[in-house]
DNA sequence: ACCTGAACACCGTTCAAGT
DNA sequence: ACCTGAACACCGTTCAAGT
């Protein structure tokens, strides 16, 4: 009894694999290195075992990282109190936060339509707020996509492949490519562009997520849906 | 003269390498095969040489892939007529079309924030109709994002990564996933979601496009931007 | 200058074989 | 049942060497 033959030393037990330890192993990896750096190749490496293993409890990349994120999305908890507005408002921007913290993931549930049980909570739960502010359920049912579809949208804007990839320097979307392509494109065949530059430009990203989220708001509130009430 | 040695037959000529021809090589992979195919590898062979030459005419994949973007949004002319709202309409139909033949690439819009020319030229014609409805500058300017960003996104959710991959089946954001958690989770702690099922599940996609355009723009003439102006 | 063969350092997934 | 070694079929990118 007592120590086994093979637990020497190191080895800090290697504990049985399981599905939820590969999906925490995997939350950890894209937090530390990023969505790029989740291979089934890399958490199989960091649960001390070969990829194939991982196999028997998760089907294939996407719905590993599908289990994350539905996983980070039940993870944060923002029921402040106010009215409605500003309880949306920190709950999208809970939302929000997660997406920023793993911004590889923001692509991936825009792609994904991310269907796990706290994903569905999220839904309801916007749903929710939105009919508390006496939005006809119509336009609210609708006006959920919308808005966190903004959310997500928005955070896969702002991410970045890599952290820190050479090549990803002045590639990706990072608000100065943008800005330099406006200001030189201004001389030539964009006269509205060039008139209004600066409005196009101005704003912080802080300032210009809480407009849209209040133009979104207001534009699911006015808009009424088409006659066919909800067809299929 | 005449035939020079190693004309035989077969070879149709191997035009020699451009940046403009590795574009289009792509570009037609691209339509046919699924962004995913269009690989250095994919492309360079396309072309009958190895992907070390590509190098000389384009930095990396992501820079290839943004210049076959921006050329498909400098393709579309659609200068309908009617009042500035039908001809929005058009525009941004026209914008969802391409990314809707190309899915792989609204992914990548959403990230790469396209800045070609003629992605510029796009936003101003965007920005353009805007002000000709009479919305005020700084909401216009930073509304135009808000309206393609939307168009990316939604472009980019019905986007399968690979055509007709085995593994993609049931597994990608197909509305009917998305339908069965909702219905399964209506059983649940989801109230809201319960009670307007229908309204959340209902409308065709072009139904909702065409609500979310409405509400977007209903939005962005009705919400005054911060009080700074438009700093930085 | 332009082009390329070959290599480096990776991927996801499958499957026969082991325990 | 669960696990895995090894293989298959790919990737992007670099670089020394050729023309």
């Amino acid at each position: 009894m007592g120590d086994s033959p093979r637990s020497r030393r190191e080895r800090p037990a290697k504990p049985a694999l399981s599905r939820q330890g590969i999906i925490d192993a995997t939350n950890e990896i894209m937090r530390s290195e990023g969505l790029e750096k989740a291979t089934m190749r890399r958490v199989a490496q960091a649960l001390d075992t070969g990829p194939a293993s991982l196999y028997v409890y998760v089907s294939n990349t996407t719905e590993l990282h599908a289990a994350v994120l539905d996983e980070l999305i039940g993870s944060f908890h923002s029921d402040g109190d106010g009215d409605w507005v500003a309880r949306l408002d920190a709950l999208l921007a809970g939302y929000s936060e997660v997406l920023f913290t793993y911004p590889g993931l923001a692509r991936s549930a825009l792609v994904l339509r991310p269907t796990g049980p706290n994903s569905i909570a999220l839904f309801d739960r916007v749903l929710g707020l939105l009919l508390e502010g006496g939005i006809a359920p119509d336009r609210a049912a609708w006006g959920v996509d919308l808005l966190l579809q903004f959310v997500t949208a928005t955070a896969a804007e702002h991410s970045a492949p890599a952290p820190s990839d050479a090549v990803a320097r002045g590639q990706q979307g990072d608000p100065e490519r943008f800005e330099t392509a406006v200001r030189d494109a201004a001389t030539t065949g964009t006269p509205h562009l060039r008139a209004h530059m600066d409005a196009v430009l101005g704003g912080t990203p802080a300032q210009r997520f809480m407009w849209a989220t209040r133009a979104l708001v207001a534009g699911i509130t006015a808009t009424p849906i088409p006659a066919e009430p909800a067809n299929r």
